[in-house]
DNA sequence: GTCGTTGCAAAGACTTTGCATGTGA
DNA sequence: TCACATGCAAAGTCTTTGCAACGAC
């Protein structure tokens, strides 16, 4: 498992700052692996951290980090933006549609079959993919 | 395949009218089948097809259409919100990050698979479920 | 004539920009 | 000290709301 400490390190190499809102928004992002973050929430998180960032900030940063390929948009139904870390296994998101809860899934087996299909058949070459499952979780059935 | 006319009869059986704009947005949505389209192209094309709408007539009328089940929202990486129809067969999308270009992919088999593993894993009910994948088509290569 | 539909202006929510100030290395 | 980082205010973009006028049936 990648740690902050290790991406804080690499930020310095390329001349980037190891910054109090930099490490706490990496470190919240860490924490939070299942679960892409919109800026308001992460900048209302951070904020029960004791760690208060102006919302600029915050967009600037996951801006940031997002060239860096440290973290990347997650398609979501939803006027805001939702960010996770791009670091992690590759992987999928549940989310109940009662209660909010959101879990992940990994199963790159059916979606490469599924690649290999589109490749066959439409000579598209696949680079990325993104699924996410709505429903209901065991508490809210 | 379903029509216009189809739909805009069972509108009117509800107590709903059929004017021009529900006519014209109805069926760019039906003839952009592949395509998921945001408010913004979706008026513009309209205007294209001498169809006039005032931008609040194209949201309310996209509530509308949802509300009716006859439209969805598409999870996107996008500040615009994008719909399409709901009434085709279920499928998925994949787009060319290079010139945009949109298609799409019927490929049940495989999510239902996965969604089985998650039942049995997360006795989670899955109950809905959105996939994109995003590479380069065969021009842009 | 009724009641759903539309247009216009204004407000709202989220995000971005410009510029001055602060701060890590 | 020198860039990078941050805060604040203002602007930008997309979407929603309120209200009066219009138009399908």
């Amino acid at each position: 498992m990648i740690s902050v400490q290790q991406i804080l390190q690499e930020l310095k190499q390329k001349g980037f700052r190891v910054t109090k809102i930099r490490t706490a928004l990496l470190s919240l992002l860490l924490h939070h692996n299942t679960v892409p973050l919109s800026a308001v929430e992460i900048r209302s998180q951070l904020k029960q951290k004791h760690t208060h960032a102006n919302k600029t900030t915050i967009y600037r940063e996951l801006h940031f980090l997002i060239e860096q390929k440290i973290i990347q948009e997650v398609p979501f139904k939803d006027k805001r933006k939702h960010f996770e870390l791009a670091l992690r296994e590759h992987h999928h998101h549940i989310q109940c549609k009662k209660c909010g809860w959101v879990g992940d899934v990994t199963r790159e087996k059916e979606i490469q079959s599924i690649e290999h299909y589109i490749a066959k058949k439409s000579k598209f070459l696949v680079t990325e993919h993104s699924l996410q499952f709505f429903g209901l979780c065991q508490q809210c059935q």
